[in-house]
DNA sequence: ACAAGAACGTCTTGCCTCAGACATTCTCGG
DNA sequence: CCGAGAATGTCTGAGGCAAGACGTTCTTGT
């Protein structure tokens, strides 16, 4: 047909396989009765610990007022502290607590045995230049804060 | 390379980079005066016409009420119209107007280009084992309608 | 032809997210 | 020490999206 359908047709693709990968995390992840967002914040915690609020927030793309929410339903749930800096007390530093590393650890592992799961289809290398161009688009462009 | 975060990586690489491109598609049809929901939905009624409302958002995996106040908005600005069918009266098929139509086309040029340039650092061979692999993650992942 | 049931679009309510104002605390200069 | 200015976290109002109820219209069985 006269369809010009090219269309910017990768960034659907890219999108849909997105959405399912991530989708598939959080159905691991609600399993485990934890939303997409929560684990997502506890392995920020446990990654790369010792960020303040707002740095943890401007890491994740997450507004300020969001993190905090998601903080108060994870620290209610005793998954994780805020810290005071006693240096600096307009700090607060989350830390995530032995019962929340636990979970993330169960979690992430889930979350990997799917992903391993949903790759097999692919060789090493393929999965290699798979992640080699996602990178490379990432570097190619500008970060304006991922939104989730 | 000291990597043992071998975690589930690709999932978020590949939120990421759909992230980026999708901002980028989005910033071309925003310079043109459209949200990136709107061309998405001109896109899919250029693509395949004919389709109900309510088939339109399963397809698009956008909400019924969504969809509607997009319409709505699109609507008001003569981009689309909403048709009755004669043989169903329930039915409204939205159907895109001339002037809808050669917003899109633009837009969608743009976009291509736009990822042409970020595809541009790739052979044809590696774009195209890019897409079958893409094809291929979302085919082995079940279908939760998209939520955009 | 008629009634029961389903399907479709529209309308209303509640939840979540984001932008902005506010209080508290630190830093720096005097 | 003290005060002006900046930074951080928290609180409040506006907007967008999704779930559910409603009216209309089609279909099916009798």
């Amino acid at each position: 047909m006269h369809s010009p359908s090219i269309d910017s047709e990768v960034t659907w693709l890219l999108h849909r396989a997105a959405q399912r990968m991530r989708c598939a995390s959080g159905e691991q992840a609600e399993k485990h009765g934890l939303a997409l967002r929560d684990y997502i914040v506890l392995n920020a915690l446990s990654k790369t610990p010792g960020l303040t609020q707002g740095e943890l927030g401007k890491s994740l793309g997450l507004d300020k007022t969001t993190l905090m929410s998601q903080l108060d339903g994870l620290e209610r749930r005793g998954l994780v502290v805020r810290h005071n800096d006693p240096r600096d007390r307009r700090l607060r530093i989350p830390v995530i607590t032995e019962d929340g590393e636990a979970l993330r650890t169960t979690v992430a592992a889930a979350c990997v045995t799917v992903e391993a799961d949903l790759l097999g289809a692919f060789t090493a290398d393929e999965a290699q230049s798979l992640r080699h161009m996602l990178v490379t688009i990432i570097g190619a462009t500008p970060d304006r804060g991922s939104c989730l």
